[in-house]
DNA sequence: TGCAAAATAGCACGATCGTTCTTTTCTGCA
DNA sequence: TGCAGAAAAGAACGATCGTGCTATTTTGCA
């Protein structure tokens, strides 16, 4: 897909489709990989094509060939990094109802990858300092998946609002800034300080914020379920 | 204050209250100066003795000379930025008195320096993700300037609630952690996505919290001065 | 004013970086 | 089974890095 261009066989390609991969392919995914988990440790700015070699066995000009620069492998990682960010974040929520379901889902998987999964980083948090001073594509193409993602949490906001979960004069961007906030606050907690006990509390914060926009209290004891309250006519 | 031991002439010193430093101290400090502007750009990985020594128009064994290792360049960057940061957040918002004032001067204090100042960056939040997954002196350093800073402020949230500015049952800590992450997160979206209005936008987090936290609602309009109510005995 | 000591410069080292060019190995279709 | 083309390796480049070592300059007190 993001391959500039290859001197593409216009004519059939025989059986494409599955893995008919001529093999440069399936290596060039194999270093991404790589790339990737050196980057979520190291960040991309401390990604080298001899480090991401040496994980592949390979040498630094055979990595190097895939790219032709090291700042297409950086691009590549960060494409990759989204590509699964949607794949594990945003596309399970997607079972969950419209409305406060999912964005509950949405914030326990974005938990999950950020501070337990791995003792790995998140590239979109640590990608944003070090590159928050310059410019250029791997710059680019950070901000634009970043974007993308909080568009994506917040249209789910959105809609949370739409179906009465939250109260109809609710801010979805301010609500969207907190999340993400909450989110920053325990990738700095849990993996810089190594504070214990900071999960819980990002999951307290974040009833919180639901506490504060959601339906004017009344109720708060035990149906979390769909109620379609006054605010009708903002509908759709 | 903090400084925790200078090699003190346990002699008379001539005159050395003033500035009666020989000279290379003067040199030193002004290179700690500049590598920190320095370091605030461009994060104290990409810190290098060779731009900090272009910049003072200076060789760089002659920078090298002042540290003896990069290591130690870096870690005087941190304690001069704590240094600075206690002196243009912390030390102003003593003059304020305990309880909600105070917090709220540390919170504004804290917003202007990290987004709004300068087009630097804060390398207590960049640092955080460059050494996450290290460990050596410099981490320690920045870890234990970031765990006084934090300590400092969840005590003046603790002097808020016991002044009976706060609920009763508000937990400091969680609080504290809350107003990180809304700091965390202006820094993140001013600095790097660029969004507009981010600085009202954690200003209104701030309320919130505040809000969430405050007394049970009811006089919600005028006073903002303290009530020194329920909970006395905590005091100190 | 002279002189030890401090401060700084100059130079070179090994290492690593991204990148280029050339050569060798491998792959997959005729 | 060849053989063209793709894939990978190898070697070398200029640059920059941190760090020693040795000279030179500057400082501040006797």
């Amino acid at each position: 897909m993001s391959v500039t261009h290859l001197p593409v066989k216009s004519s059939a390609p025989p059986e494409a489709a599955s893995r008919g991969q001529h093999k440069g392919q399936q290596t060039k995914a194999a270093i991404i990989d790589a790339a990737l988990g050196l980057a979520t440790q190291i960040g991309l700015e401390g990604l080298s094509i001899g480090a991401v070699a040496e994980v592949m066995h390979m040498s630094k000009s055979g990595v190097f060939a895939h790219f032709g620069s090291r700042e297409e492998l950086q691009i590549s990682v960060v494409r990759e990094y989204y590509r699964r960010f949607e794949e594990e974040i945003f596309d399970p929520a997607l079972a969950q109802p419209r409305g406060l379901p999912r964005v509950r889902a949405l914030f326990a998987n974005w938990m999950k990858r950020v501070a337990v999964e791995l003792q790995s980083g998140c590239i979109f948090i640590s990608g944003a300092v070090e590159f928050d001073d310059r410019s250029g594509p791997v710059r680019d193409a950070l901000a634009s998946s970043v974007q993308a993602w909080m568009s994506a949490l917040n249209r789910a906001v959105q809609m949370a609002r739409e179906a009465g979960h939250l109260r109809a004069d609710a801010d979805a961007q301010q609500i969207t800034f907190e999340i993400h906030a909450i989110i920053l606050a325990l990738h700095y907690e849990a993996r810089f300080l190594k504070t214990p006990g900071s999960l819980a509390r990002a999951e307290r914060a974040f009833e919180g914020i639901l506490a504060r926009y959601g339906l004017p209290a009344e109720a708060a004891g035990s149906a979390k379920a769909s109620r379609p309250a006054s605010a009708t006519s903002r509908k759709r």
